[in-house]
DNA sequence: ATGTCTCCTAAGAGGAGA
């Protein structure tokens, strides 16, 4: 089983880049973010014509967020239970033996700025969703934007970005509060390449300079673990034309049998 | 280095968010 995530900051203007992303590496699951329209806008035909389904949660202009599958997705649940939102940040479902949440993280802005304590609580809520969560479906996948570059290593020029908002020790530390309930960073598990980011600026050839932050992760339960045979952040989607600022990221799970078959 | 991209309102640029 294939799952992938990816940020695409306008799923109506990157529509072409995600369907030739699903017809070359045919995923399970393809978690979106930042799909800026609402749900009822959702270029829904184009990727069943693809033999895909989806569950979405919508946004006009902000936000949304999608699990696109090969099989429908079960027991289909969109936000943060016990946590009021209006923002479109989260959306579960089941595929085969494996939960799959996907996520859209806050941004921040800054460390000044109240979207940053905005992010802080939102964390401390999905940390308590998760724990619940994991108890509930030991097998669980959480894939989507953190906005958190967990270490220097995922940071392109560490010193620049010290104490810097999707870098700071308040962030970080609820990125690892994530971790600590059950969860590893799959990108982790194996050897990668130095320097391997997931989001570059739209600004200053960000992207042709390799000056990136490592922002989008696949956690994997513990439960889950062991079955992790791969996972890999691809770069192509980030080279074309009008690219989504974010790469897609994959992991691939053994031993299950995939839900379609 | 206020750089780049998307989407909104609202009728032409400008603001918000990232």
């Amino acid at each position: 089983m294939k799952i992938a995530t990816w940020n695409v900051n306008s799923v109506n203007v990157r529509l072409e880049q995600v369907l030739a992303w699903l017809r070359a590496h045919a995923p399970d699951v393809l978690c979106l973010q930042e799909l800026k329209c609402e749900t009822e806008r959702f270029p829904l035909a184009a990727v069943q014509d693809l033999g895909y389904s989806a569950l979405v949660a919508g946004q006009k202009t902000y936000n949304g967020v999608a699990l696109l599958s090969r099989s429908p997705g079960l027991e289909p649940l969109a936000g943060i239970p016990g946590f009021e939102d209006v923002q479109q940040r989260v959306i579960a479902g089941t595929y085969g033996d494996i939960r799959v949440i996907s996520v859209y993280c806050p941004n921040g802005e800054s460390l000044a700025s109240d979207k940053y304590a905005y992010k802080l609580r939102w964390f401390a809520a999905l940390r308590q969703y998760l724990a619940s969560e994991l108890r509930r479906h030991p097998r669980l996948v959480v894939a989507g934007d953190f906005n958190v570059a967990p270490e220097d290593r995922d940071v392109y020029d560490p010193v620049a970005w010290k104490g810097e908002v999707l870098c700071s020790e308040p962030e970080r530390a609820a990125f690892g509060a994530l971790l600590s309930e059950g969860l590893k960073d799959g990108f982790r598990l194996f050897e990668q390449a130095e320097r391997s980011y997931s989001w570059w600026h739209y600004r200053m050839n960000a992207f042709k300079r390799n000056m990136g932050l490592r922002i989008d992760h696949i956690l994997v339960s513990e439960a889950l673990g062991p079955r992790c045979s791969a996972c890999a952040i691809d770069k192509a989607p980030r080279a074309a034309e009008r690219p989504s600022d974010h790469a897609p990221v994959y992991a691939e799970f053994s031993g299950s049998s995939s839900p379609s078959s």
